[in-house]
DNA sequence: ATGTAC
């Protein structure tokens, strides 16, 4: 049965490992191979896999998970990826799915997120009273209190301990590289959710039966409202991937070193530019988790307008796709990147954060717009993979070619226009928003399907989607 | 993904 959804392939550099099932496999452009090609030769390079949604991106796959040994590993900002510390969050509501059956009550929600959420381009987040030193040193640490609803009460602080990590320490000088104008900019976008595949989504929960205890443990229930976000580190990691990756290419070219692909940066962790960037690159991952804390904090502040002072919303969970970091497999110690891949721990791992030890943290997956996204669980046999799982259900189609190929009706039928169950969106015009049509990406189930079939995760809960927020140029 | 220039 596993060996289906498995494939080992290979190349000329090197072996990169793929869990896909067979059609899914079937249809992985050449060019994924290619660039599994160039990334294998970066040297010292320990293990490299696809994930089924892998699909190709600028140096690296989106879909790839690439490991080195801690004591002479690389980095590589091209693995990384630009939107540095992207990632999803989910939140639990008190509502049931019946309380949002009317379509205007849901137009009613987007237009009140709307208020407290900026989505258009180049919008002003609502938080200038955040210091975005001390978030970006402290990650949720350097958050005033009363931006921590849920308060600092062990038992009560879910804001902080539902989280992959709530802070990354690294060397503050690093931060000395910054102009005055990337501080202002990254300032005036805390709480913004930003453009592309990033959103907020209002979805209804179906548990999984053979998990319905772990999902009860989680406190998921039937028909639950629920909040996903999607989002970064907005231009924050953009200007970290900026100004290290120009050092970085100036090292490759005095060294010497390179590959095929000159849109492929690395660098060996011992030298000081890399470590540079990997100190950087954790300012933007304390950056991108309080950015989608800020986020749903704001949709709450929405929820409690349309539904008054007995809403609650409470953190499931916030972990990131887009990152590297050390990790411990087995007694020894890793470099792990993760790029449009996400960590699904099993039950009883120690790298879980103690409220799920027992059960695994929920890994959170997001479909593409019309589509269900799902809440899984990692299981042991992950470990063959480093716990890496898909994140999401990858793109098919360039935004070029979707927006040549998909007719606004064809996409307008997907969301359901004009039925009761209409996922609702904030953008008038879809045509703004139409390369994220689903018709732009892989079947998010088919994915899941190949990721169950291989044993890395199982499935805890579906999510439907009931009302969408996009940011559009 | 993002900001910016064309």
């Amino acid at each position: 049965m596993k060996e289906n959804y498995y494939q080992k392939v290979q190349l000329p550099a090197g072996q990169v490992h793929v869990y896909a099932g067979p059609s899914l496999f079937q249809a992985l452009d050449y060019k994924v191979f290619e660039m599994a090609n160039n990334n294998l030769q970066i040297p010292n390079q320990v293990y490299m896999s696809y994930t089924p949604d892998v699909h190709v991106g600028v140096g690296t796959c989106i879909g790839t998970t690439a490991v080195w040994n801690t004591h002479d590993g690389y980095v590589s900002p091209s693995i990384v990826g630009s939107d540095i510390g992207c990632g999803m969050r989910v939140h639990l509501t008190n509502l049931h799915k019946d309380e949002l059956k009317e379509v205007k009550l849901r137009r009613k929600l987007v237009k009140t997120i709307e208020k407290y959420l900026p989505v258009e381009d180049h919008a002003r987040g609502h938080f200038s009273d955040i210091r975005l030193e001390h978030v970006i040193k402290k990650g949720l640490h350097g958050l005033p209190k009363k931006y921590i609803p849920d308060g600092y009460t062990p038992r009560k602080a879910t804001s902080l301990t539902h989280v992959e990590r709530s802070k990354f320490h690294f060397d503050e000088n690093a931060l000395n590289l910054f102009p005055d104008r990337v501080w202002h900019r990254a300032h005036s976008q805390l709480g913004t959710l930003g453009g592309g595949n990033h959103f907020a989504e209002i979805q209804y929960i179906e548990i999984a039966e053979d998990n319905r205890e772990v999902a009860e443990a989680w406190g998921l229930f039937d028909g639950q409202v629920i909040l996903m976000i999607h989002s970064g580190s907005r231009s924050w990691g953009g200007s970290v991937s900026q100004y290290c990756g120009s050092l970085m290419a100036k090292m490759m070219r005095a060294q010497g070193i390179g590959t095929a692909d000159p849109h492929l940066l690395f660098g060996a962790l011992s030298e000081p530019v890399a470590q540079n960037y990997v100190d950087l690159m954790y300012s933007a991952l304390n950056y991108a988790v309080v950015n989608r804390h800020l986020i749903a904090y704001a949709i709450r502040e929405a929820g409690k307008d349309v539904f008054g002072s007995k809403f609650e919303m409470s953190t499931l969970y916030d972990l990131m796709h887009n990152y590297a970091w050390e990790e411990e497999h087995e007694g020894n110690s890793y470099f792990v990147h993760r790029k449009g891949a996400t960590r699904s721990l099993p039950p009883n791992h120690p790298d879980n954060p103690e409220p799920y030890r027992l059960t695994g943290h929920p890994a959170l997956i997001p479909g593409s717009m019309g589509t269900s996204s799902y809440i899984m669980v990692g299981s042991p046999e992950g470990k063959t993979n480093f716990h890496s799982i898909c994140h999401g259900a990858g793109r098919i189609r360039s935004r070029s070619a979707t927006k040549r190929l998909i007719t606004v009706d064809e996409f307008a039928s997907s969301m359901r226009v004009g039925t009761e169950d209409e996922v609702v969106v904030n953008q008038k015009s879809l045509e703004s928003i139409i390369d994220e049509s689903p018709q732009a990406y892989k079947d998010v189930d088919q994915i899941i399907e190949s990721v169950v079939g291989a044993g890395l995760a199982q499935v805890v809960a579906r999510c439907k989607p009931m009302a969408t927020v996009k940011g559009a140029k």
